[in-house]
Order: C-alpha cells, then structure tokens, then sequence
DNA sequence: TTGGAATGTCAACAAGGCTGACATATTGTG
DNA sequence: CACAATATGTCAGCCTTGTTGACATTCCAA
C-alpha cells in the first residue's frame, strides 16, 4: 500500500475507536466535575446548572425553547424552574404578544451563580486549550461539531450564531 | 504584537471558551443517543451500559476496582449488578487468590449486548473521525486527554494500557 | 364563538445517585 | 489464636431528575 496518505491513516481499530469513546466519557466527567461540587453544596443539581446555562445564553427565552434545546419533557424543566423562580435566581416574565410563553431571564443572583459556575469551566477549558494547543483545538471542535447530529447541530449553530 | 504566532493565537474569548464547552455537551449527547435507545427497550439504563462497558474492556475485574472507575458508590453499583448478574449478562466469580473478592464477567448474553451497543456508538465514532479527517481526530484526541483530571487521566491510560 | 392547538402547572412514579448502618467472609498481623 | 482490616453485599431512606397523565389557561382559525 506504500506510505500512508492522510485518507488511509484513517483506518482506525476497534480499539481506537473505544480509546476515542473513554476518552469522551473521561473528559466529560473531568469537565462537570466542579460544577457539580458547587452546585451540591446549594441542593441544585445538573439540571439547574444546564437551565441556568441556556438562560444566560439566551436571555429571554421560552419554556417551549429551553425544552428543544434540553430535550427533556416540560414537566422535568418545569420542577427545576419553579425552584429558580422560587430561590430567586430566574425571572419568568409572563409573554408580551402571546400571553401563554414566559420569557425567562437571570436575576442579578442568578447571573452571579452562572458566573461562579461557569468560571470554573473556563478556567478549566482554558487550561486545556492551553495544554493541547491551537491546532488540536481546531481538530477538536471539527470532531466534536462532527459527532453531533443533525438535531443537536442545529441547537448548537443556533446559540453561537446569537451570540456572535 | 506583529503577527500572530502559535501561542498567541491562544487567545480565545470567552465566547470561544463557551462554545467548546457546549460543543462538549451536545456531543456527548450525540453520542450516547443511540445506547440509550437500545437500553430504554429493554428497562436498562446508562448505568447498566457504563457496568457492562467496563467489564468488557477488563474481563475478570474486581467490584472495587469497578468502583473506583466509575466513581460511584458500592450501594449504586450494587444495584446494577445485582439485576445484570439475576438477568445472566453477568458471572461474578469468587476470586481464586482472595476469596473476598469477585471477579466479574460479561457471560454470552452479556458479550451480544455490550457489542450491540458498542457496536452503535463506534459506527458513530467512525462516520465522526471519516468526516473530522486524521489531523483533526489527533487534535480531538489530545484535547480530550489534557482535558481529563489527574485522576481520570490514571483510569483511563490504564485501561488503554491493558488494551494494548 | 367555539373547538383544537399551544403553553405551562401539578401529581405521582421510577431510575439511579447518595449516606448510614450492619452482616458476612476472608485475610493478614500481633 | 485473637483480632483488626478488607472486600463485598444488603437494607432503609433520602434527593435529583427523568417519565406519564391530567388539567388550566391562552390563542387562533374555522
């Protein structure tokens, strides 16, 4: 076959590819980990932690919204809401043409909670871009975007393009 | 500054920094989809799926090394076991050194579900490294790694090592 | 105007984490 | 041998976070 050009290295073992799958669970799980130590210490959970994101993200979203992006039923993002709402950390703001949305937004406190949390990402995130470099950075982010489907592209596409 | 060299393209912004961690989160998403589906027809979950995965990649494996790659407690692990092993996807062996300990094994059902499953998410990975292209899955691969703790880089390079 | 669709809330249940307490069997040590 | 430490399993009870079902409110279109 002679030397391996850029298309024949991709003849990947199956061990390769479990190592890629590990690695992924492994990375997760390093990237969650101080999150989740903060937010035990206040009762919340991930859930929180991923409303409380997306809410940041898109201020003034609705429930309806929140749901595609998080993919649970309405009911589960409902119970973690009310808590917010009633721990004063998102404001639900009744809809301005269409009386039946809410429009959700952080309070000073609830931006102040996604900021600790999301510092502890950063700094992480930012350590590891550091550590691995600008062109494993690029590598990783055309694997990751790749590894989506269609459905979570979109979600994905959508947020960076509003926060562009 | 003049031109921007290798380091000093790591600057990112925050926006940037954001944009990893979520392409995290909808990938890992993308990712465990499918698993997922397998599992809820046949009233297993993630955990059932982690357990398995495990064994499969150390065969004869003790309950408290399983623990400590899992990181959850015995009680929680226990439970999985306990209707993995009752269901005949799981032996638990006494170990023949020390007797205290069990040693554990995907039996023939066991083995057809775990690559049923593997099967799904390496087809993914596979499709996911065709289109990402070898440069981009090394950069993948490195970001991962610098992005695992200490801890986790432990477990994981061990199973690779013992995979080898 | 009225029936269906969209939106959100409440109630109840299950999976799978957790802690604490305790039993059992085995091993290693003084 | 006696006893402490280790490995595992189990029971009870808690929490978070997913699920389904039922229902109230609001909007819109026939």
């Amino acid at each position: 076959m002679g030397e391996p050009t850029g298309n024949e290295r991709l003849f990947l073992t199956d061990e390769q590819i479990r190592q890629g799958i590990e690695a992924m669970y492994f990375a997760y799980r390093g990237l969650t980990n101080e999150p989740d130590r903060i937010l035990a210490t206040m009762a919340y959970g991930r859930a929180h932690h991923r409303a409380i994101h997306f809410i940041n993200r898109a201020p003034g979203t609705t429930v309806t919204n929140l749901l595609e992006i998080l993919g649970v039923t309405k009911q589960s993002l409902n119970r973690v809401l009310r808590t917010l709402i009633e721990d004063g950390l998102v404001e639900s703001r009744v809809g301005k043409v269409d009386k039946r949305e809410r429009n959700l937004f952080l309070t000073e406190a609830g931006t102040a909670l996604e900021a600790r949390l999301s510092d502890a990402q950063r700094t992480r995130m930012r350590a590891t871009y550091r550590d691995a470099g600008p062109e494993a950075v690029a590598g990783f982010r055309k694997v990751l975007e790749a590894m989506m489907d269609a459905e979570m592209r979109r979600k994905y596409t959508t947020l960076r393009e509003t926060n562009s």
